[in-house]
RNA sequence: GCGGGCGUGGUGGAACGGUAGACACGCUGGUCUUAGGAACCAGUUCCGAAAGAGUGCAGGUUCAAGUCCUGUCGCCCGCACCA
């Protein structure tokens, strides 16, 4: 039989289809399997050959689940709301709505062109009005839990998009859209409350099972620190000032405060300060800095003292002068620090800049060259003396700081409250309206969705308001809660909203009473395994876990966590070595690989790369190489023997156990190459029996679709979908050869090998080790001190 | 700076502490071809006639180390003036 993919992969792909192998069905006896992928942004790029590695593991793993009997949920969708279609819509005058239909056509041709497993009947767009309308549904839920809210206060803007961003997506300093510079400006935007949730995501992290890094990286950008609170007083003034510290042990050595250059004590105290000139010239230069050049200058300490205004000590009862620095930053903690050079390297450095005193409160180091940051007993530190158990000593200050009333221990986090406003056309809108008699009021519940209007000129606004604000008839409406005029809210949510719940959708895609049937969620849910890339860890991956623990405390889903397991793929490297991108001109098509090679080859080579988790390059050759083994897994049927016995018995049984296994953990690449070596065999024994053909072209299956259907069904003449057969199993026993060649060793160096019936006892590999010339002369006339057998493996004799 | 990971042929990469380099690419030679960037066959870690050496480097544990331990160098990733 001859491969040819051009002819049959698009038949395949159609019988698939006719006979809706892939739809998963909600017969709730069956075992389950949710198996889930990072659905698409539908940009007009295209397909990259990235998307086909993130979805080859989970097909190839889903293909294998069917086979085994599970009813497989693998879905499909696009995420489509988003900046990067808006602003294409811009520059080409053609709607945003008309370019997402276009790109969701090219996609899903795309996606069934490579013959992927997904459930097309649950395809999701999460720009669609019966999609949205939960999105917004969620949003008020968390509207009326006091989740979702709006402050004033500095956040991350991006000029050049003209929107404020999340944390999540400034990382870096640079917008995760445009790649510019951001700034810091104080704006009145929506938060959500996702640092409610910090100890629950946190905790949740135990239960799960995600890849070690993915946890790290999560709990890092979480940023638990314990410590405490501590209020210092200010001579003569009424108040005090409040910071943060993990270090409360070390009260006694604080010789200084420092505050952020943004914080408000300045300007509620400008008339007592004495030098304002210096200090507004010096947050003028601060402010000048983007975050991230603030961070990246770490080497020179810059501040300038507050003349006028002097802390207390509240332990020691010593004035300290205080300084304004940007060090510190507004963002984290309360804007404010107390310093003590003696344990900390920045305030050291900041003190040998200002000729501030160092005192040392803890034993160890010399404070004369640098900031002693271990462990060690306490020291002019009053009641605090001797202690040398870090613990001990925090804990014994904080009691201390409780009883007297300045201060108590607590918590901070990096993690901030998720910025989720966009002043932007293409998102959701939000669903709240502005009374001026009731504040904000929810849409009720019944009028969602809440549509996004048809419009035709949506660029932003140059005052940075949402392009919906100059739509009257939108924006002015009556209030739902007292019936006067009110205004519409008109900004929009961020892309990552309806992603951040879509996995629920999937499970009941076209309710309307519901986001999703209950009991179908208690089915489907949690989602068994999880693939998708490492740049979601900190932003996807921690809002929709945090969205789903939402729904799960207000009675929504069944389970605390959304996903059992996680898994991420390693980038396809360009053919150059480096990261694919349009500038390097390095960018491999899928279609163009598709045209040339076939749909079976691209997702063979894709796995065949290396290890599944790591990046590789992209080596034209070598997919030259996958479409060489399936020319010769077509070839088989040539040598194909009918039935009886065959040499290849135990390969066989072995085949099975490998590649099961294999796939089992994410091993594409060994699996793959196990089936090659078996091919390998098979030429070389010019044969192989009919069932032993039957079991590997069910084994290739998963890897290779269209090939092996058109064996299974044309060669080996079964009526039914391969998609549809049974996996294959193997028996243990089969797996071991009658012979074995063994390993010996003198001394441990490998002088000989002996080939032996298997389970040979000691006595009879020592005996064939003997026989062999190389190894008698080796052992002879020395003294045999002892000999360890490895049954099957390896025989060390040792001799002095 | 802190945390995590990784260093194996010309290349991508295999190796429960047990015969290092599976599988594939590339290369070399051959067969068949008008031709081949096609197909097939043989060879291919290094040096060598043999002995030998060999998983970044230096030690250690072990009968046995790519694998475990210590140190060191290099690369990658994450976080980062986080108090």
């Amino acid at each position: 039989m001859k491969h040819e993919f051009s002819a049959i992969e698009p038949k395949w792909q159609k019988k698939w289809e006719d006979a809706h192998v892939f739809e998963a069905s909600d017969d709730r006896s069956k075992k389950k399997f949710y198996a889930l992928v990072e659905f698409p942004y539908p940009s007009g790029a295209g397909m990259h050959v990235g998307h086909i590695k993130a979805y080859s593991g989970m097909e190839v793993i889903c293909r294998k689940k069917r086979m085994e009997g599970y009813n497989v949920l693998f879905p499909i969708g696009f995420d489509a709301y988003g900046l990067p279609t808006e602003n294409y819509a811009i520059k080409t005058g053609i709607h945003p709505r008309e370019v997402t239909d276009t790109n969701i056509a090219r996609f899903s041709s795309q996606l069934k062109r490579v013959g992927f497993s997904f459930d097309w009947s649950r395809v999701i767009d999460t720009t669609t009005e019966d999609y949205y309308r939960w999105t917004q549904w969620i949003f008020l839920k968390m509207f009326e839990h006091g989740l979702a809210f709006r402050d004033t206060t500095l956040v991350n803007y991006c000029p050049s998009c003209k929107v404020v961003l999340s944390n999540e997506d400034s990382q870096g300093g640079k917008c995760d859209i445009c790649h510019n510079d951001i700034i810091q400006k104080t704006k009145d935007v929506w938060y959500l409350r996702i640092t409610e949730y910090a100890d629950k995501l946190l905790a949740g992290l135990e239960e799960v099972d995600y890849l070690p890094n993915v946890k790290m990286q999560q709990r890092n950008w979480i940023g638990k620190s314990t410590g405490a609170f501590v209020r210092f007083g200010l001579k003569g003034i009424e108040d005090t000032l409040r910071i943060y510290t993990t270090r409360p042990d070390t009260l006694f050595g604080v010789t200084f405060m420092v505050i952020a250059p943004e914080h408000p004590l300045i300007d509620t105290y400008a008339d007592r300060i004495a030098n304002m000139d210096a200090i507004e010239a010096y947050r003028g230069e601060c402010a000048k800095k983007t975050e991230f050049e603030r961070t990246q200058l770490v080497k020179d300490k810059t501040g300038v003292r507050i003349e006028g205004i002097t802390a207390i000590n509240p332990v020691s009862g010593k004035e300290i002068p205080v300084y304004i620095s940007d060090y510190v930053m507004m963002g984290y903690g309360t804007g404010a620090i107390m310093a003590v050079p003696a344990h900390d390297e920045r305030d050291y450095d900041f003190a040998k800049k200002f000729g501030i005193d160092i005192i040392p409160v803890i034993k160890g180091g010399d404070v004369d060259t640098a900031a002693y940051t271990g462990d060690g007993e306490v020291i002019n530190s009053d009641f605090l003396n001797g202690y040398t158990n870090k613990q001990d000593s925090i804990q014994r200050m904080i009691a201390y700081l409780t009883e007297t009333g300045v201060g108590e221990g607590g918590v901070q986090y990096k993690m901030k409250d998720w910025a989720f406003n966009r002043q932007r056309y293409w998102g959701e809108p939000i669903p709240i309206v502005h009374c001026e008699h009731c504040g904000m009021v929810a849409v009720p519940y019944e009028e969602l969705p809440l549509r996004l209007p048809a419009m035709k000129d949506f660029k932003p606004g140059e005052g940075g308001e949402s392009p919906l604000a100059a739509l009257p008839e939108y924006v002015n409406c009556k209030c739902p809660k007292c019936g006067r005029d009110a205004k519409r809210e008109t900004d929009t949510m961020p892309q990552w909203a309806g992603s951040s719940w879509y996995f629920l959708r999937y499970i009941d895609p076209h309710n309307e009473d519901a986001l999703a049937d209950s009991e179908k969620l208690a089915y489907w849910m949690p989602v068994d395994w999880y693939n998708g890339g490492m740049e979601h860890v900190t932003r996807h991956l921690i809002y929709s876990r945090f969205w789903h623990k939402f729904l799960y405390d207000i009675g929504v889903v069944p389970c605390e966590e959304p996903y059992a397991k996680r898994t991420a793929q390693g980038l396809i490297l360009g053919p150059d070595g480096e990261k694919m991108s349009k500038s390097r001109g390095n960018v491999v098509d899928p279609n163009v690989v598709v045209e040339e090679f076939g749909a079976d080859v691209l997702r063979l080579y894709i796995l065949f790369m290396g290890d599944y988790e790591k990046s590789a390059p992209w080596s034209e050759n070598s997919v030259r190489g996958c479409k060489r083994f399936l020319e010769r897994v077509a070839g088989m049927t040539d040598l194909c023997q009918g039935t009886g016995e065959s040499k290849l018995a135990s390969a066989t049984h072995k085949l099975v156990k490998k590649v099961t296994s294999d796939i089992d953990n994410m091993k594409f690449n060994t699996a793959i190459a196990a089936m090659m070596a078996y091919v390998n065999e098979v030429y070389e024994a010019k044969t192989i029996t009919k069932d032993e053909l039957s079991v590997f072209v069910r084994l290739l299956d998963p890897f290779a679709p269209h090939l092996c259907e058109e064996i299974w069904s044309e060669f080996l003449g079964n009526a039914d979908l391969c998609a549809v057969a049974e996996w294959p199993t193997y028996d243990e026993s089969k797996t071991v050869d009658a012979v074995v060649e063994m390993a010996v060793q003198v001394n441990g160096k490998l002088r000989a090998t002996v080939t032996l019936p298997v389970g040979s006892d000691k006595d009879t590999v020592l005996a064939a080790a003997m026989a062999d010339a190389r190894v008698s002369s080796l052992v002879e006339g020395k003294t045999v001190v002892k000999e360890i057998l490895v049954p099957n493996k390896i025989l060390n004799i040792v001799v002095k």
